[in-house]
DNA sequence: AGGTTTTATCGTAAAATTACGATATAAGGA
DNA sequence: TCCTTATATCGTAATTTTACGATAAAACCT
């Protein structure tokens, strides 16, 4: 219950980008979902049930976090008979990897542009 | 409660690595602590008086978003009289980019290395 | 010394997420 | 047709996360 009573000054709405990227480190941000896109990564496709084996995970359980992803844009799955392959969603991957190389502009800047008088860089100078 | 009755196949231990990227990604996907990365990217450091005036929230519950962020190493604060000061840890955020940059090898090939036949490369060939 | 400002931490309630079993549906086989 | 396999979805319980108020402690000021 957010309390509405507080000025909000700088917390501007997030651009559509900014929220598909939020969405994305969310979904990655389980621990059982960071695990599948890794297993994606190596094994390249995988069906619902290969990914229930391997985890430890009942199949509805796997079904929803497979849901998270798939709606994040990280995978993507196709129905094949009664099963569904799934692999990971390589433009999505792609966009994250650019945006995250992207993100937080200013603060790893070009080593050009920013020339580090001290080998550590004081904190809130 | 995890059943301990499966069989767990292929999902071996994080190594550290995989376990400081899991925890960021952990951390960054919190709306709120998502903004305030955002927010310090842009205005460098922040109290977190300030920072609560940003959002709408109580301080103990920035403080408390803001302990997630120290943690899981991409903020710092520096104890400057009864304030605390905020900004990114440029060397964590800049270990996250590169992470992400590399992570999933073997989604995103070079392009030289994976020639796509199609403009819409197959999901489960 | 007393008062004010600031904030990290604690305890707890509320909210959100994750887990599970049940089930309907689709596909495939005998 | 019946049976089996596979899975997405639903409802719900369990667990985790997020929110809040209270408070102790540090720093600063009068």
């Amino acid at each position: 219950m957010i309390k509405t009573a507080k000025v909000n000054h700088t917390l501007r709405p997030l651009d559509a980008d900014e929220q598909r990227l939020a969405q994305m480190l969310k979904a990655l941000g389980n621990p059982v979902r960071f695990h599948i896109v890794q297993v994606l990564a190596e094994r390249k496709m995988c069906i619902t049930g290969e990914l229930v084996e391997f985890t430890t995970l009942a199949q509805s359980t796997v079904s929803q976090h497979l849901k998270v992803l798939r709606e994040a844009g990280l995978i993507e799955g196709e129905v094949e008979g009664p099963a569904t392959c799934y692999c990971l969603n390589e433009a999505g991957i792609r966009w994250l990897k650019e945006r995250i190389g992207g993100w937080l502009a200013g603060c790893c800047g070009d080593a050009a542009a920013a020339a580090p008088s001290d080998g550590d860089p004081a904190c809130c100078k």
